[in-house]
DNA sequence: TTGTATGCGTTATCAA
DNA sequence: TTGATAACGCATACAA
């Protein structure tokens, strides 16, 4: 039934198949674009429209197909209704949850997420930073955790441009919104768990030097080791180099627990930078025919979507990473929404808490 | 230096702070817009533009910080360089490869993917596909694993407005292109492995009734037992539930292994329908005393990021997930250049061979 | 070698 | 209660 007035009106427009505009609906309802725009979208015009006007107007959009069409719209309103997304690594399990918090606080905003995942490359970001700023999108998340970045552009586009905010990562000088767990608290937990479980040789891998983390957590550690004068064995510290890639951690946990079980120091447990770190160390010392956990209990930091899964199940310090997603899209929107009414919007910066989460790789001692 | 021009510039055409457009350019230079449209894109007729010209627009182009506005374009162009992704659930650790694979495809092409998470909920697709429709994405790439959404609309889709493509999934009928594994001879090499192992006594997880996977897979392994002439045990064969979501396979994995071992039937390998059963199951082995290999070979399927990462690593039958999302952004790149030359677009259907990999959880016997 | 004019589909302002 | 018109920023056909 509807398919001869579909290409008719088409064919008067000599339009591409399957693009209805206003002006189709306007022409086979008799009413002006405009009617039908006010009409279509509800605006506050439409209150003074006649009501049989306005069925008409809403059927035949329906019985036409008729779909804004948001580039258009976008034109004219000067909001893309996206919203910028620059993962660091999306092979990163850190990252997922993240992502998924974000598309999740944008969803009921009739808000998208356009897709950018710099592969840890500064080039890249660059070249997808060019590209999201060439689409106007509203705002911009950038989930970041490695440094080589120099990300003062964001500070600038910030200021003058667009709303940011960035994840896991943060500029000195608050210049940018950011939202981070608190690290310190996350590095005591993790101490403190293993310490009330009565360790007291415990071997730690530290964080890459260059990570933004890597001090904060260490800080955590020493404070607490200091407040129940544990000795932290210098000889069972090590630290993961700054080489990044998804899996890198991983790997190094493993050669660090080697490094470590080579040395022949006894330790009872170990505490790794993160979950990655910590599942190589469980595999090195499953190697080492040393069982976890009752000969050697093993933390983690994070709480990525394997740890649950490992076996034995991992202990470790959760990052709210969903939570950390949709808190970046509610400053990202607060200060888009300010933007919109020429106010300025605050930089803020959100420190997250860290839980920890005892799962089988821990064991009293 | 440039500040005060890029002001007086704004001033001018009283345009909010940070927006440049060819009009200032054009009037900065002297030059219309035109010309600057042309030297700045190297239009075809750049080449008649005098190169004094072309270099004035293109220093202060970048002095002013000009940008081009992607809106403006696409409206212009009536292409978007987008293409819209549908995943079932990012949470599920098969979608990140391809999407990685996906983004990867698209970069050098400066696409950009917009990106929308179903929950695995029918009616989060439904609308997630209408935004997208609404922003004339170029094309549509689903990730989808499970039934109950009626992907008949992307039939119609594919046929009279957007080049679409689904991954991992097919609709009956070959009327949407799509990439997907050659789950028999994936089901195949997987007992086979085993078989050649030495094992005969085999503990089978079927995969879910409903799910395109679970009958060619099925498949794959009868056939290769007929061909050897081994014999399945009905007894030690159980099949997944109908539940979704990404971490359920895990559970019943684990469940249908308590199973097993309550029957008391001997079996000295188990073939798991996808890699999180076959973690699942390996948890609850190691509950139950039960080393792998030594005691219980275990295979998977898909090659998920964890299972290189599990202790004992995972043998299992590799998707090449990556290479999908590229091979899909191929098939949809290519429909979206005959879109445009006004050809109709094949529907392809690519079958990708699956690769065994051989870890630390198979074991002769 | 460059400029003028027009239109992409919407929406907002103003007029009727 | 509705319509005409202009403008968003860009790219093209055509003119000069």
């Amino acid at each position: 039934m509807g398919t001869p007035e579909v290409a008719s009106a088409m064919k008067k427009t000599g339009r591409k198949r399957g693009l209805i505009t206003m002006r189709d609906v306007a022409q086979a309802t008799g009413f002006s674009p405009a009617t039908v725009s006010i009409v279509l979208n509800n605006a506050p015009l439409a209150r003074y429209i006649a009501s049989t006007t306005r069925q008409r107007i809403e059927e035949t959009a329906k019985r036409l197909g008729y779909r804004p069409n948001a580039m258009a719209r976008f034109l004219r309103s000067k909001r893309s209704q996206s919203i910028g997304v620059i993962l660091f690594d999306v092979t990163d399990p850190f990252c997922i949850p993240i992502l998924r918090g974000i598309e999740n606080a944008l969803y009921p905003l009739a808000y998208l997420p356009i897709f950018a995942d710099a592969h840890n490359q500064r080039d890249r970001f660059e070249r997808y930073l060019e590209m999201l700023l060439e689409r106007h999108v509203d705002g911009l998340i950038v989930v970041a955790n490695w440094l080589f970045v120099d990300i003062d552009v964001l500070a600038d586009l910030n200021k003058r441009e667009i709303p940011a905010a960035t994840i896991g990562w943060e500029l000195p000088g608050k210049r940018v919104s950011s939202v981070m767990v608190d690290n310190e608290a996350g590095g005591r937990q993790a101490l403190e768990h293993l310490y009330q479980s009565g360790h007291r040789k415990i071997a730690i891998i530290r964080g890459p030097k260059r990570l933004i983390d890597t001090a904060p957590r260490w800080r955590g550690i020493q404070k607490f080791a200091q407040s129940v004068k544990l000795e932290i064995d210098p000889a069972l510290t090590l630290q993961l180099p700054d080489l990044f890639d998804a899996t890198s951690s991983f790997e190094h946990g493993y050669r660090l627990t080697e490094e470590f079980l080579q040395t022949k120091k006894k330790f009872t447990a170990l505490l790794a930078f993160d979950d990655l770190t910590a599942l190589g160390a469980m595999r090195a010392l499953a190697k080492a025919g040393i069982s976890v956990p009752e000969q050697c209990s093993v933390t983690g930091f994070d709480d990525v979507a394997v740890s649950a899964l490992a076996v034995p199940s991992l202990t470790t310090v959760r990052q709210p990473l969903e939570v950390m997603g949709s808190t970046a899209v509610g400053i990202v929107m607060d200060a888009i929404k300010a933007g919109q009414e020429n106010r300025d919007w605050p930089v803020v910066s959100q420190k997250l808490h860290p839980e920890l989460v005892i799962r089988d790789s821990t064991h009293n001692t």
